[in-house]
DNA sequence: TTCATATATTGTAATATTAGAATATAAGGA
DNA sequence: TCCTTATATTCTAATATTACAATATATGAA
């Protein structure tokens, strides 16, 4: 196997959002802007574990990033790719 | 989990592309226009039996077609989203 | 401190993806 | 026909992803 690394690093990015919780996740962020888990959990109807193993995955990915306010995490998108690709997607 | 099914349809799109060889694949038909296998092979340096496996996911998602020419069959996008969602990532 | 709510982490079983060798098929030329 | 080249398929072991329950942690209010 031979791929550069912008390739892989790209490809990373896609596999990130290739998810259909994850997906769902950054359109929602995109479409709103910022949003609590809790209210993600609602609209996606799946745990909230489940929810919050997505967003780790997107964090670490660099994709969205959570500030907190008291008790509760607010998540944004951070990525200017991922923005356009979304757009492009939908 | 209850996500709809355009996400799904989506995300399934995405999973296509999110991966390295099948990126770049993606990624040299957007820019070359149609390839045969054997080109791509070489580009990729990965063996003709693994291109062939990725070719056939593309393929099967949708992505690409293969159109003979005598022995060798040459690929190209046929897939709107994915062109748009290629120039947006790169 | 204790409690309630929001979010994260861990453990794990089920499932999916992956790479690549070996093999098969398809087409055309000698 | 037989040979060669191009491409596809099959098999399989290794690895990665997934869902979700159970549990942990963080914050703020009482």
């Amino acid at each position: 196997m031979n791929v550069n690394s912008e390739i892989i690093k790209k490809a990373d990015i896609l596999k990130a959002i290739a998810h259909p919780v994850r997906l769902c996740i950054v359109r929602g962020l995109l479409e709103n802007g910022e949003r609590k888990v809790t209210d993600m959990q609602q609209c996606l109807d799946v745990p909230q574990s489940t929810v919050s193993q997505h967003l780790t995955r997107l964090k670490a990915a660099g994709i969205v990033e959570g500030k907190r306010n008291g008790v509760e995490i607010y998540y944004y998108l951070v990525d200017e790719d991922i923005k356009r690709v979304i757009k492009a997607l939908f």
